[in-house]
DNA sequence: CCTCGACAGTATCGATTGGTAACTGGCTAC
DNA sequence: GTAGCCAGTTACCAATCGATACTGTCGAGG
């Protein structure tokens, strides 16, 4: 019987990581760091258009959870490189499911969309 | 090749989905109905503590996307029961995943965020 | 000399959401 | 007669999201 958390359980830490690791921008920042540390610019430029205030959020929020290191170089410009850590990595295989299973999908979801506006 | 979405295009649905389905509500609904359909109170309770307004929400959002299927029967007291459609069912696996992770590393994370926290 | 841009963010302000608490109607059980 | 079940809805409030503007330091260009 190994230790583990029950997500059923609203008092079980498992929904917050639940929560936070379906995070779309959670989500798109592991999938960018797949291939190798990213400099912030490169993951605001790879994810599209996210303010800067919410990538920073989400990419602190991803260092406490232990997801990601983040290296400063008291640089001039600054720089600044975000790396996934063995427990970021781990989540490469979930989160790639996840993200096949939206893009193979779409066109399934966006026909039901319209058939189910289209029937009020 | 096939026709596919692109989840690093910020104008592509998948961006949409990819958000409903990470959806803390929704996982955890799809989890529940894995082993069958049920009624509105019992996702209530399965859940554990979700206010019925977002309930409702989510499961309507589900059922527009074509996840679920609604059923009403016109009886007192009412009863509407919710059953995963195939495409809900697909959605299965990949959760399934996910949640495992998020149980399994549970432990791992909040030693991550205690560590954070106590670096301050 | 003076301005412009890169970088990694912060500050500020609305708009949009997420969530709580209270209410609905029709019945049934106490 | 009143209390509760069922599947929600309504009114309301707090937290969050997102777009825009700004910071400080430096090198490059005119």
């Amino acid at each position: 019987m190994v230790t583990r958390g029950n997500v059923f359980d609203p008092n079980c830490p498992t929904r917050v990581i639940l929560d936070r690791i379906g995070d779309k921008w959670t989500v798109l920042a592991v999938l960018l760091l797949r291939d190798g540390p990213l400099r912030f610019t490169e993951l605001r430029d790879g994810i599209g258009r996210v303010a800067p205030k919410v990538l920073t959020q989400t990419l602190r929020r991803m260092e406490r959870d232990g997801l990601v290191t983040r290296e400063v170089f008291a640089e001039i410009p600054p720089r600044v490189v975000y790396t996934l850590t063995p427990l970021g990595s781990s989540l490469i295989a979930p989160i790639s499911v996840l993200s096949d299973w939206a893009e193979i999908h779409m066109p399934a979801i966006t026909t039901a969309q319209s058939q189910y506006d289209a029937a009020l």
